[in-house]
DNA sequence: ATGAAAGCGCTAACAT
DNA sequence: ATGTTAGCGCTTTCAT
């Protein structure tokens, strides 16, 4: 390709390498007319710096790394994720970053994934997105030296994060059922390794004590996983206790949930209002259309990448928190329209 | 991270950096005795060689570009592109190589996706797929010296890829039909800018020919879109045509047409046969299951890897064409078990 | 079979 | 403001 080096560069503008480095990485001491006239040459040759010998001789490589904690099957089968893998690809792109995917294909390629991960020498820093408790990534990645942040909620105080406001969101839209006078209000909630699923019942329960209800632990199910035949099933025992509502920890669960009230002859939200997490694709077309939280995927991704780009350049202490609001969609579902 | 180099692991070997270069770089002459006592140094230090400095100084840098020639919205919307990011990362992976995903959000990018491709120093070689007929990546890596590969077919002689023989299957799913006693067989074809779409009619053709049946140009349906609703509203015109098969180019433009037929009051397979293309995860769960070809996209992934290392590594002309074989899979939409 | 030495193309401290 | 110079850590002739 390019035989072209800084040498050629500043012989051709009649300066020294040095000149020319400054012009192209921006430096301010350079006249702007020589500036002017180096980038003119630059511009004519097309020169383009090598990257190799930048990453060797300065620091950054420009390069991001971004790991999914999930097994790749998964992955591909969750809008969720593949709107981060999609969302975090634009902003480097806009960035002029480097986007480098790390997979694993399953549990036991973790660990080998982890350590590969941190000493990596070729990226300057790593999104993690995905993890449970118990995970691999963040303790490696904190017994390291390479910048990360994760998308997603963490116990540790020292890492950052971008996560959603799960626990408001899930008081919010609760709130909101109990405005509309529902009073036995039950919940699916997520799998209890999931930390955002104890969010939303931790939202939950301070929404009904908020209103002086009683939290009532046979209003509350737990979902090993987030399925439709999931949310079915625990439907069931709640219909026992004669709930007047149900929140679901995401609309998957929701579907299931309204499948089961539908079958018992029950309507929604007559007899029962059912609402969501997570604003679906398909939460608008389902009959009746589904109550619930919509998050912004792409905001987060967006934030993720400037918070790491941050802490790579300047560091980070404390750890960066932030959390990204969250917006109550009102359909039927929940009765408002009674 | 480490201050590990080569000189480290040369001193506390008691050898020169040269020497352990050639283990690292597993080179034929060295004594085995001293191999095995640096291999142990690097061992007992994770020592790990810096990724810069071997593409600064050697010619590979180990990361390979993927590029998927279509909006990241369709990209995660399709099964079929997940499914190569995946079976690509995996066998990267498995090679020891570096996976970059180029995207593009809209048509308007990818120009300038397409220079950056050209003339990226950071990847020894990229692979493409979902190009189309008109597609601006190919000409511009043609035009360059940058080794790639296609996942997918492409008309130029000189490109190298892999395809599935879609002329083949589609000619073997129509014999099928044929064998089965279909006479007036219609097809749904896809879009004409889509070269497996044109080689799907061409197969279907051929097996008409073969058989001596006529081929029908009023039996011959195009959709411009691989969608569910194409298919639903192009059945209609082969309805009246009076056809007793049809052959989708995909199984979503099938399921379209299974619906039609089903409005219309006609039984499948009884009256109409229909059968699919791409055995996605729903052609045997609907009613009737849909007899249809699959493919094995993890083995293209995993071809294209393979191919695009011998190209990087040596070269190959004429170009390696490689077409993979499919598999007819027969459930009760064909009328088999009728 | 092994070592010495010359770069690969760039950055950054230092000198002017 | 600009140039000089010394590396960054590795690969690879070329000697030995």
């Amino acid at each position: 390709m390019s035989a072209l080096t800084l040498e050629t560069i500043a012989k051709l503008a009649g300066v020294s390498r040095s000149t020319v480095s400054r012009v192209v990485r921006n430096h301010k001491s350079v006249r702007s007319e020589v500036r002017e006239h180096v980038l003119q040459v630059i511009d004519e040759t097309g020169y383009q710096p090598n990257a190799a010998a930048q990453m060797l001789a300065g620091q950054r490589t420009n390069i991001i790394g971004l790991v999914i904690a999930e097994p790749a099957s998964v992955i591909f089968n969750d809008r969720y994720y593949t709107q981060i893998i999609q969302g975090v690809a634009r902003e480097l792109n806009q960035q002029n970053q480097t986007l480098t995917l790390f997979l694993s294909h399953d549990k036991s390629e973790e660990p080998l994934l982890a350590k590969r991960l941190v000493q990596n020498q070729l990226i300057d820093g790593v999104i993690v997105c995905g993890t449970r408790t118990g995970d691999l990534f963040v303790p490696a990645l904190l017994n390291s030296t390479m910048p990360f942040v994760v998308i997603g909620p963490n116990e540790n105080r020292q890492v950052n994060f971008i996560d959603i406001d799960s626990f408001s969101a899930s008081k919010e839209i609760v709130t909101h059922l109990i405005r509309l006078g529902r009073k036995r209000i039950g919940t699916i909630a997520g799998p209890k390794d999931h930390p955002a699923a104890i969010s939303r019942l931790q939202g939950y329960k301070e929404a009904l004590q908020e209103a002086d209800l009683l939290v009532d632990d046979r209003l509350i199910t737990i979902a090993s996983y987030f399925t439709e035949t999931m949310g079915y099933e625990l439907t069931s025992s709640l219909i026992t206790q004669s709930v007047d509502a149900i929140f679901a920890a995401s609309d998957t669960l929701a579907f299931g949930a309204m499948r089961a009230i539908k079958e018992a002859g029950l309507l929604i939200p007559d007899n029962i209002a059912v609402v969501g997490f997570d604003d679906s694709a398909e939460a608008a077309m389902v009959q009746p259309a589904l109550t619930t939280i919509r998050q912004d995927i792409f905001a987060a991704s967006t934030q993720s990448v400037r918070t790491l780009l941050e802490v790579i350049e300047h560091g980070h202490e404390p750890a960066k928190q932030i959390y990204l609001p969250t917006q109550l969609i009102v359909r039927e579902s929940c009765g408002s329209l009674l």
